[in-house]
DNA sequence: ACCAATTATTGCAGACCATGCAAACTTTCT
DNA sequence: AGAAAGTTTGCATGGTCTGCAATAATTGGT
């Protein structure tokens, strides 16, 4: 990589850290982009150049699609054949990004707190999300050849996407969890709504 | 009903239609808050007097919270006694407002003709939805009697409520579409969720 | 090491959104 | 009619974000 695509990620993780902990530390409304710049030590238009709103530097780089490799995997009817199995394998890639486990545990922690003490960020946090879940819904027509005309893959789309909103919610992003918890996790809640809402249908 | 309140609901009324009626015709980022306001004989000020964003004029009043008597007979136990029945009913309270029911579908024709040209939208509306997932989770816990720390009830209302979101698109808002009919819609969509990821766990 | 091509940064001007404040106006109540 | 309460408006202000053109830095070839 050369000189020049390693200062614009310098620049781009400055811009972040800078947005990241003035919010923390005086709250979104008292930061202004200008601060924010002056801070990264680039002028306010480079920060519009970087990133198109205040906000999207606080939400990060949060994949909109899935690993290309595990899309073609699950479209194929893989990796173990049982269709939960593969879909929790696939939100598990969302959640899994090319850096290194410690960077991005730390990472997720930090946004963990920017949506608690700002919880307008939210919004912008679901709107990434139904980006996902339109990508998600694509691969599972895909697997199960469902016409075009049928939208139950949406329908198991949107709820596969709240099943792993609320698994982030629950998770420590601690050094002694490891990705068969996740995968637990995910898990245990699949299992919850079908018990919910399933054949048998108890309670709750 | 005074002269006072009679104004502001008209004034409201008019803000909103020309909200509407000009995003539909030149495209959101074509129209200004100036020219809203002017289309319906007010001040620029005025405006943000009766909606905090543009947006805001837009999305309209959905409302944000159920229905309190549905509330109060779902955490009681009732209608029916049934759980998923019981969901349903209140999730139907919010397709359903106080207006009259030719309104109601037209207002939602028109929404969803919005959303089409203008997807930026679909943010607001997530974020709306968010509020109305938090209190139906609320009422879920009530009435399950869970534990303050069990947050099953908030995976419970989100997958409930992106059954809602689904059921939403693909209903027509046509005359000759019955209450019955949306409810039946819903009931279905649970039923498709809880064979996906149910005991039986057969595939899609 | 130099030059030319490419790409990034910056300042500036400008449109628009949104809020606070105080003056002018309208409705309501007695 | 007149005071009280509430609404509308204009004005000033601060902040976000975009387009444009000038400047500066990196790259790759010679």
């Amino acid at each position: 990589m050369g000189l020049r695509e390693r200062k614009k990620q310098a620049t781009r993780r400055a811009l972040q850290d800078a947005a990241v902990s003035l919010t923390l530390e005086r709250g979104l409304e008292n930061v202004t982009v200008e601060e924010i710049a002056a801070e990264a030590d680039v002028s306010t238009r480079t920060f519009f150049n970087y990133f198109a709103t205040k906000e999207d530097a606080l939400l990060g780089d949060v994949p909109e699609t899935p690993d290309e490799e595990a899309r073609r995997e699950f479209v194929g009817g893989g990796p173990t054949g049982d269709f939960v199995e593969d879909l929790i394998t696939v939100l598990i890639t969302f959640l899994v990004s090319t850096d290194d486990l410690a960077t991005q545990r730390a990472d997720m922690r930090l946004r963990r707190e920017l949506m608690e003490r700002e919880p307008q960020l939210v919004r912008g946090m679901l709107a990434r999300f139904h980006n996902v879940e339109m990508e998600l819904a694509a691969a599972i027509a895909e697997r199960t050849g469902a016409s075009a005309g049928d939208d139950r893959p949406l329908l198991v789309a949107a709820s596969a996407m709240s099943v792993m909103r609320h698994t982030m919610k629950s998770l420590h992003f601690s050094e002694s969890e490891e990705t068969a918890d996740v995968r637990a996790k995910i898990r245990a809640a699949f299992r919850h709504l079908g018990e919910a809402y399933g054949p048998s249908a108890p309670n709750g």
